[in-house]
RNA sequence: GUCCGGUUCGUCUAGGGGUUAGGACACCGCCCUUUCACGGCGGCAACACGGGUUCAAAUCCCGUACCGGAUACCA
């Protein structure tokens, strides 16, 4: 029988990165073992549920590129047949009416009350001491007829014990004392998690069901609602949990946006690099090696290689620097820089969209192909591919690279103070130098009419506005003035770009290109702020 | 409480009877350099604890501690 897999999550929030990676997990297995990868959204609590989840999961998982590989299968539109199953099993004798009152709903924390109820119990519980499940079938079916509303629940057997081996966790052990007669449908007639999980999965012929640590526990169940169904249960595999760095489970409620994949869309993470970030996280190909292409990590992956133990995701919430994990970032930095450069390009247009600094002329049907000039495509690929170098995130584009794409950019108050303020002597040289462009450079170089002409008065020389000219022009600039070479291109850096960080001054120079580095360097406006 | 699981540098991890316990991120230093968060070289840093088995234990066994998960007419 093919391998088919499912990812399974509850519309009732965004996309949790540790739900991601269970069915990044999931997509991986499948598309090893040839099998089918599908997404069934658990939609059964209505309270809970919200088609504004369901689209914001579909969103995710489309961006980290796991889609999935038949219909969508929503539980909700199975719901009779879940109750179905129910009364079959009532009817079989393997189910039995629960006619005690509905516990009224508690205040404060489900989960605490859960645990205070659990541990008064002790290990004392008797699970099958419900009056009910001895009832007659007479007796019961005539408190059924007469309205008297009722709950399912499984009749787990008195002796034995379930068990199954686990993909991750091995052989796994479970007494039957231990598991109580699950409810299966409410007294409302809705049908509870577990039946319907494993009547699901039984129609969608999935024959592996990969998930989170903290359904174990429902694995134990889900086997016994199979057992009384009488359908053999797949092969089971379950992950290591994902926790936050207080060593909790990482959950949406506690730790907020961290926890949503889309944060990480939203931040200017690549896909690929997230996705290759999260492999990791609890897997390991058992090399020394980080990056992996999503080919690789379907080839190498394995459940054999998954841990027990659960690892840790690392960031501190009000540290901007380490806003989430210090690995993460610099994967993405290592796919910006590395990656080819035709795939980053349509992020880098998309970004520069969303922050209002595309331009037509950047298109690749653009047809004006000088390098040189600051409106081409072929400007618009060498320059990302410069300065993608010193980037962590697609934001980068569009905030340190602003003054690329933009005459419109801010200085940065750091690079001010420590490439201006020392030097006054820049504020009348830079200036000077730009002058000086103008003479050796000219607008020779400036294939394209507008403004900024303008400024060079139509005069000029010939020079070739190229690296080699602008190293020749600026070190005898720099002697001239007796100064280091440092001053005057981080001062020029500055000026030019608006942060201290960046390639090679030459380079920038001659992509900022000739007439907008003369503006520039005579503009007074960052001076303005130094006293 | 009970059941299940875990514990190797700060974090992600490799190793699974004999290793100088390896790699990555982060951090620090040096080099390169006009800047730098690129790159190169180097450094700091870990087998939870106690018993046992063994010539030899991070590795196998037992116990302890600590951590996590589960324990619903939620999913």
């Amino acid at each position: 029988m093919s391998v088919r897999v499912r990812f399974a999550p509850s519309p009732t929030g965004y996309l949790h990165v540790g739900a991601t990676r269970s069915a990044l997990f999931n997509y991986l297995y499948a598309r090893q073992k040839g099998g089918k990868f599908l997404l069934r959204i658990e939609d059964t609590d209505l309270a809970r549920s919200t088609d504004e989840s369901t689209r914001s999961i579909l969103e995710g998982m489309a961006w980290i590129g796991l889609a999935p590989d038949e219909e969508i299968v929503f539980q909700s539109a199975n719901a009779d047949k879940h109750r179905a199953a129910a009364n079959r099993l009532l009817a079989e004798g393997k189910a039995y009416r629960d006619f005690t009152p509905k516990e009224a709903p508690v205040d404060g924390s489900v989960k605490s009350a859960i645990k205070e109820r659990a541990r008064a119990q002790g290990g004392e519980k008797n699970m099958r001491d419900n009056p009910y499940r001895k009832l007659s079938t007479e007796e019961s079916d005539a408190r059924a007829a007469a309205s008297e509303p009722f709950a399912i629940r499984l009749k787990v057997p008195e002796m034995g014990k379930t068990a199954f081996e686990d993909g991750v966790f091995g052989l796994q052990q479970r007494e039957y004392a231990e598991t109580e007669d699950l409810v299966l449908l409410r007294s409302d007639g809705h049908p509870l998690y577990n039946l319907a999980v494993v009547c699901d999965d039984i129609e969608m012929e999935i024959t592996d069901v990969i998930r989170g640590q903290d359904h174990l526990t429902n694995t134990h169940k889900q086997i016994l609602i199979y057992e009384a169904l009488g359908v053999a249960p797949p092969k089971f595999a379950h992950l290591p949990l994902i926790l936050a760095p207080g060593g909790k489970k990482l959950s949406k409620r506690i730790h907020g946006e961290i926890v949503s994949l889309t944060t990480y869309r939203d931040a200017g993470f690549v896909a690929a690099a997230f996705r290759n970030f999260l492999a990791l996280m609890g897997w390991s190909a058992s090399e020394e090696k980080e990056i992996y292409s999503l080919e690789e990590l379907v080839d190498k992956f394995s459940l054999a290689g998954v841990h027990r133990s659960s690892a840790i995701f690392n960031y501190e919430p009000n540290n901007p620097k380490r806003w989430t994990d210090d690995k993460l970032i610099w994967m993405n930095a290592e796919y910006i820089r590395t990656m080819p450069l035709d795939e980053l390009l349509p992020f880098v247009k998309t970004e520069l969209k969303a922050a209002k600094l595309w331009r037509e002329e950047y298109e690749e049907s653009s047809t004006n192909l000088s390098l040189l000039d600051i409106r081409s495509y072929d400007w618009f690929v060498r320059t990302v591919d410069l300065i993608r170098q010193r980037f962590f995130t697609l934001k980068d584009f569009s905030s340190q690279g602003r003054a690329y794409f933009s005459e419109d950019y801010d200085f940065d108050e750091a690079a001010i103070a420590k490439n201006l303020s020392k030097f006054p002597d820049l504020k009348t040289w830079l200036p000077e130098l730009a002058d000086r462009f103008e003479t050796e450079f000219g607008s020779e170089n400036s294939p394209h009419e507008g403004g900024v002409d303008a400024a060079l008065g139509g005069r000029g020389g010939s020079l070739t506005f190229n690296e080699e000219n602008i190293e020749t022009v600026v070190k005898a600039f720099t002697e001239e003035k007796g100064t280091k070479l440092g001053v005057i291109m981080n001062g020029a850096r500055t000026l030019l770009t608006g942060v201290a960080v960046g390639p090679s001054m030459l380079s920038v120079f001659e992509v900022i290109g000739v007439e907008r580095t003369i503006i520039r360097l005579k503009s007074q406006m960052a001076w303005n702020s130094v006293n």
